[in-house]
RNA sequence: GCACCGAUAGUUCAGUGGUAGAACAUCAGCUUCCCAAGCUGACUAUGCGGGUUCGAUUCCCGUUCGGUGCUCCA
């Protein structure tokens, strides 16, 4: 059956994955917060990544970097005066440009990135620059978008005291680069992993949780010889894309896509990402994989006058590393665990969703069911049992049939249910989701039986 | 940011310038017990703020949120 997003994104807030955020006050637009189900949903996807990126990764480790960081971080990698676009409306038509853009377009010949602000009104006032809209040539100020969000530190507002919420987690890898080097002796390659929060203020968000303006990040930088960046990047490239296929995203849904030269961000030689086919919108973005070049360390070097080179012990060989950075959105990857999971089985007379979650990504790998309320307590017994190691929940209302289907519908692959021979026999019932097929098992062997399916 | 469209229980949908209905869901009781059974009962809604009016959920204005298109997407 078709996947319709409109009816996942439903199903989603409706079941406790994700509410609109400060709701009962009318929202704020774009923002979401996670519920129950979701926050389990999200923190697996974080431990997935966490194991495959760090735990197993023999060159990798992580670090927890602050949110709010020195300006200059900002001012050295270009984030403050390239990270906003120069916007301009037309009074005629309302259609809204970038003013460099409009330049560019109608007079080839200019140099517009050596322009001010100032610089490009007055050009396009003098030069009577054309709405490709209307075609006429009648302005607003050129508005600065800087996409950084502010804040101060501090009661008072005084501009020293200026600080940014940072646009990616990335510069806390950097800047902490010798840090990590040192403390934890690693040799080039080696990359820095972090997961954490980011914020953009987006011209244009929406999708649900696909663009928000507070999103999640979890970012690999990692650091190689220059020269040898090429073979890392297409290391990277196919990790990532292998590390999303883990989670269960089926591999016609996913593509690579590579940058064109024009769309490169301006830290980047190259870039490509991973798309994701969503149902009803098409593809879209889930990671992208860049060659960042020494562009960073070589920033801050300069800025902070401190030395990020490295010596290579084996050859005595002082470099600037090169940097590969896999990045990938935790929101999205969600988004795309979820649309991916989602499934409107019909019956004969009526339908039911089931979402189907990879094991290890599950709000709840199980539930326990007592048959009747008469097993109330070997059930409850149980499900306190199972939570010192997994996440278990516990049902006892409605008929059996119903309970079944409220934990298709939010994703548990199994059911354990505890009937009427349970106190006599010790055994339990477990109900696959995926498979439907039913296996009777001694009570002590159930966690080895969970754990199991965990693992694969 | 601009233009257009929309907003009624948790969900899907009725309806009305004069007491807002249903189904499903949820909860309780009875009953049944391995895939939404049944019966009885309970809970719950006109996004927010103004205006017109004797009276507005309904008409008008603003706003918020969402959707679509444009623009944008480091």
């Amino acid at each position: 059956m078709e996947k319709k997003f409109d009816e996942i994104v439903n199903h989603l807030i409706t079941s406790g994955f994700v509410y609109p955020n400060s709701e009962i006050y009318g929202g704020l637009s774009n923002s979401w917060d996670y519920g129950p189900l979701g926050v389990e949903l999200k923190n697996n996807i974080k431990k997935a990544y966490w194991k495959k990126f760090v735990q197993e990764s023999p060159t990798n480790v992580g670090i927890d970097a602050a949110i709010l960081m020195n300006p200059g971080v900002w001012k050295a990698t270009g984030h403050v005066a390239t990270f906003s676009d120069p916007l301009i409306d037309c009074k005629s038509c309302h259609a809204r440009h970038r003013a460099d853009n409009l330049i560019e377009e109608q007079f080839p010949d200019v140099d517009v990135h050596g322009m001010t602000q100032e610089q490009m009104m007055e050009f396009i006032r003098d030069n009577k620059v054309k709405c490709p809209v209307c075609g006429k040539s009648d302005f607003t100020d050129i508005r600065q978008f800087n996409m950084m969000f502010r804040t101060h530190i501090g009661v008072t507002e005084a501009s020293e005291s200026l600080v940014y919420l940072r646009p990616e987690t990335a510069q806390g890898m950097f800047v902490n680069f010798k840090n990590v080097q040192r403390s934890s002796r690693k040799k080039i390659p080696f990359g820095i992993c972090a997961i954490g929060k980011s914020f953009r203020n987006e011209i244009t968000p929406g999708n649900f949780i696909f663009r928000v303006r507070e999103f999640e990040q979890m970012e690999c930088e990692f650091f190689c010889k220059p020269g040898t960046d090429l073979e890392w990047f297409k290391y990277w490239k196919d990790y990532s894309l292998k590390f999303l296929e883990s989670l269960g995203i089926g591999e016609k849904n996913l593509r690579y896509r590579d940058h064109e030269p024009e769309e490169l961000a301006f830290y980047s030689k190259g870039t490509c990402d991973v798309e994701y086919l969503f149902p009803g919108i098409g593809w879209g973005e889930i990671l992208g994989v860049a060659d960042r070049t020494d562009y960073d360390l070589k920033r801050h070097m300069d800025a902070s006058k401190q030395s990020l080179e490295y010596l290579d012990p084996e050859t005595n060989e002082k470099y600037i590393p090169y940097c590969i950075e896999p990045s990938m959105g935790v929101d999205r990857i969600f988004l795309m665990v979820a649309c991916e999971a989602y499934d409107v089985e019909q019956l004969e007379n009526d339908s039911r969703i089931v979402m189907h979650f990879a094991p290890k990504l599950a709000p709840y790998l199980a539930t326990v069911l007592p048959l009747s309320k008469e097993q109330r307590e070997f059930a409850r017994e149980l499900q306190l049992d199972l939570v010192k190691h997994f996440s278990v929940s516990y049902d006892e209302t409605a008929s059996i049939g119903k309970r079944y289907r409220r934990q298709d519908a939010i994703g548990t692959p199994f059911c354990i249910t505890v009937d009427f021979d349970t106190p006599n026999d010790k055994s339990v019932t477990i109900r696959n989701r995926d498979t439907m097929e039913q296996i009777r098992l001694p009570i002590s062997e159930v966690r080895a039986y969970l754990e199991k399916q965990l693992e694969e």
